[in-house]
DNA sequence: AACTATTTATAAGA
DNA sequence: TTCTTATAAATAGTT
């Protein structure tokens, strides 16, 4: 789709590779997201580049979706739909992949910890995970004031930074 | 892209939905192929239907893939699901903040995961004396308030080139 | 990074 | 569901 058609073959340059790589990986997380807004639904997919960096796209997010798919026990932190309120959509949903993306974060920060800790070091990092959640509360609050969530949605979401989860009603399509 | 364009928001009706995920599926697959052909790379997509039905894509199959990626998920690049305009820039200052927070949690994690490595295998606990300890402690602090983050560090590298083979296309078209 | 000439994907319709 | 086709969207080559 572009000036010319072009074979369907590894490109040869390094460069081009390269440029070839950007700009299908986000055409194609993308599709993926018009795909996942489209129809509701849970996907997700990782790259590795020609350099062997990781990308990955999820929605929810990329560990949910793998561990369903593996049959694994799931204990997933969602997010209830806060959809429901008043909020300009668009906010609404940036808060919320936001406040999820932090969640993951700190979800492999704990995990990292958890492997520190494992290896028998003894120092005291809870205070630093103590400190960023605190952070991370009065920037909820402040958000509450510019975004105007009405206040029992700010206490769903920022409860959910401390305890969370609410299971996510899915839409039962018996089939397909 | 089609004759007329379409809303970015949930298809209503379930018949529609159907065939918009069964459409674009095949959109998105034939897509990661092209892409992991063009660029010789690994990749997977796993997407669950509208009805629970779980459809991927992989090459050389999922699993490696996501084997690889759970291996080593802290060095992972994630894709925020960003809709459809570029709201991050210009609108609100405190969503700002939150994107700057998670990426100061993404770079704290980078940090400690690069101390854990450097760090090794090589010491346990156990083998440091008084001294020792102190210092590993000091060290610890230190990265803890040194979680300034670049922006550019953030971009990919490239340069190593990975082989590619059959792509494998798993789908149970049976229902759905 | 932007820009377009083209190719590709796809929403409706059959 | 599969095919057709008008149109939207992605992108290869270029600046």
């Amino acid at each position: 789709m572009g000036r010319r058609k072009i074979e369907m073959k590894m490109v040869k340059d390094r460069g081009s590779r390269q440029v070839t790589f950007s700009k299908r990986r986000n055409g194609l997380f993308k599709k993926a997201n018009d795909l996942a807004t489209l129809c509701g639904l849970e996907i997700a997919i990782v790259v590795f580049s020609p350099g062997g960096k990781a990308f990955s796209f999820g929605n929810p997010n990329v560990e949910d979706v793998v561990d369903r798919y593996l049959n694994r026990e799931s204990e997933a932190i969602r997010i209830p739909a806060v959809r429901e309120s008043g909020i300009l959509e668009k906010e609404n949903e940036e808060l919320i992949d936001l406040v999820k993306q932090l969640q993951m974060e700190k979800k492999k920060g704990e995990m990292m910890e958890k492997e520190m800790k494992s290896r028998g070091e003894l120092m005291k990092i809870e205070d630093l995970d103590l400190d960023e959640l605190l952070k991370l509360k009065e920037s909820l609050e402040r958000l509450r004031k510019n975004v105007k969530i009405e206040e029992s949605e700010l206490e769903a979401s920022s409860s959910l930074l401390l305890l969370a989860s609410e299971p996510v009603v899915e839409a039962d399509e018996s089939n397909s």
